[in-house]
DNA sequence: TTGAAACGCAACTAAATGGTTGCATATGTG
DNA sequence: CACATATGCAACCATTTAGTTGCGTTTCAA
């Protein structure tokens, strides 16, 4: 459980998350694209969120695949929200959300 | 955002998370108790969780009560679990913790 | 089979982090 | 007031961490 907290740890690891929450089954290549990090760096942040099982792959010939596994990060919130809070939070971020206008 | 991912990345302030979802209100010198760490050391991680906004504090005399607000740690599971999947993961959670009897 | 594309492994460096010790400040209490 | 209680601040040290560079391995394609 700490590699997870670990891994959530770093700035570019998140962000490595958001491109794979928007798109899935992108390779370390691609991943890359845009970034300022060499390729390296951006390898061994994918092997630090595959350990901490944020983030499964797939081998497809000479690709490797990646995937974001959403379960991880929800079971951060049950560790700390109360039962009986989550209800009363989820209302208040529909509320913010609609308000600024998104979904 | 980067400074609650910070500091949940270590184990003890984790764990003044936990004693702080078990009873609000405490003191540095409570928080302290059964820890091995220095007062200072428990000192320096509580300002952490304050800066991010995990704990909030109020002054009673010379005593200093803190507070864990789940706020952001909510916040957090929003980011990455898509709308869809969240109602299918706290099925998943329920259903494991009646099997491992909690609750 | 030669070369390029996609990735893995290892050593090194600079910076951040967690912890300690020592001292200072404010607030109650006899 | 004198003293203990509760906390704050600052310097210092050991370890961890993020990033780089360099080289090796596997897969595909002309």
């Amino acid at each position: 459980m700490g590699a997870v907290f670990r891994a959530l740890a770093d700035e570019s690891r998140r962000a490595l998350l958001d491109r794979l929450f928007e798109r899935k089954g992108q390779t370390l290549g691609e991943l890359c694209d845009g970034l300022q990090m060499s390729r390296q760096a951006v390898s061994k942040h994918l092997a630090i969120l595959e350990a901490a099982n944020l983030v499964s792959t797939r081998k497809e010939g000479r690709k490797k695949l990646h995937f974001l596994n959403p379960v991880p990060i929800h079971e951060i919130a049950g560790r700390w929200v109360a039962k009986f809070e989550r209800a009363h939070l989820d209302a208040l971020s529909d509320l913010k959300a609609r308000l600024e206008g998104e979904e």
